[in-house]
DNA sequence: GCAAAAGTGTTCCGGGTACACCCATGT
DNA sequence: ACATGGGTGTACCCGGAACACTTTTGC
């Protein structure tokens, strides 16, 4: 058996039969303010698909692996491309390639993400922002991903200290415990999480302070240097 | 810019310049004692490359990805292909795809396993183990992702129960405690190490004894049904 | 009997948790 | 003044680490 293969490379691969396509998705996290409500919640966006299969559906953003780019700068570019984002935290998630997942063989190479609030660009053509907790119908195993990436956020936010890449620079220990309790879902005592997050180390003290309602807080910024180093010899790779 | 393939699909596709092409490879673990020594150490197994690029070299053993099968069944099949195992243990272990990693573009899909020192099959064609701990040279990015999986090993082994994928069905504690040793690289108290696994609730005690040198000890046999539910969603994803 | 590994008991220490309490600010 | 969240002090509990000690075998 041959086969024979002719078309301008600019345009997405017509289907072949024996082909596999390589793609980059991101299943990227933000915590928002529910409107009416005063109660943070996980979201993500999702782009509304313009083209079959599932077109019409919601699904994560990303789009086709370049041959001439690393695997997390093909997950930057589509998520440029399609939302507009740059998150201040990305990581590879997982490999999904079950032979069915799509109607033409499709493996998908899934990061994840997390974006501070002032990062976000709103009202980008066809993408939308979704409670994580109340997902519709997703395209093609996008549901199961996305379900995946949460466990790996709370199971990271437990031993890892990523929770910052959700807020700005500087930050009160309220705005930092509010966000651990959110993905966790459950509250925290506040004195005990003070110095939880004192005494690691990760930490910086600023001498400004959030005034407001009541006793203005201490800001506090992270200390950049101890990030890495956790994900073992891989440093940023692809 | 067009393009014209033209192949026969039993072969290995020629490179195309502007194609991705999809591998699995799997880093295997076994524990083995050194020749010459009363001590354990973690080795694998390697292929020696027959065909450029890098022929002659050391490399993973791995194969292309084929359109009917899912992942994790390319990386059984790839290694039982290989080499002739078929491991106890297999887990996804990283997506690698950097653009330099091959002369032509391959996005790898690694694996990594951990098998039994008694599902050993020795002398097969080009294939030979390695100490982890010295090991050549190798064919393409492979030692960047055995350190990688190593890492995995030795930090999944803290937090999880994967060791008795190294040991036959019925292990004493002494046995159990080697593994950890072994490949968390220090010694463990042995008290401390059997309340621990002991109130694990991961151990069955038998009424079998392995007698030999001096007091007889107790034969323990693993909890098969704690096992899962680890991994978060996914349970035998790919 | 003695060496050596199996197995038990006990103490200490540090980190997490619960909770009482004081401090500083807006209203 | 008082309500409210910021911030400190302290007592308790539990699991791990260290280590002394007893038991059971082979030689």
């Amino acid at each position: 058996m041959t086969r024979t293969v002719l078309m301008p490379a600019e345009t997405i691969p017509t289907v072949i039969d024996d082909a596999i396509r390589v793609a980059v998705s991101t299943v990227i996290f933000t915590l928002r303010r529910l409107p009416g409500s005063d109660a943070a919640a996980v979201a993500l966006p999702l782009v509304r698909r313009t083209r079959d299969p599932h077109e019409g559906q919601w699904a994560l953003p990303g789009g086709w692996l370049d041959v001439t780019e690393d695997l997390g700068a093909a997950a930057s570019r589509t998520l440029a491309e399609t939302t507009g984002l740059a998150p201040s935290y990305l990581e590879q998630l997982y490999a999904f390639g079950a032979i069915d997942r799509s109607p033409s063989r499709v493996v998908s190479i899934v990061y994840w993400a997390l974006i501070r609030p002032d990062e976000i660009v709103d009202a980008v053509e066809n993408v939308s922002w979704f409670d994580a907790a109340a997902l519709p119908e997703l395209a093609f195993d996008h549901n199961e991903i996305v379900d995946y990436a949460l466990w790996r956020l709370r199971n990271k936010v437990g031993y890892s200290r990523i929770a910052h890449g959700l807020l700005a620079d500087e930050f009160t220990l309220a705005e930092l415990r509010e966000v651990y309790e959110t993905i966790l879902g459950r509250r925290l005592d506040p004195a005990n999480f003070r110095r939880q997050v004192e005494n690691s180390g990760n930490l910086i003290p600023t001498e400004r302070f959030r005034t407001g309602s009541h006793r203005p807080a201490r800001l506090y910024r992270y200390n950049q240097d101890v990030e890495l180093a956790e994900r073992g010899p891989l440093g940023a790779r692809d």
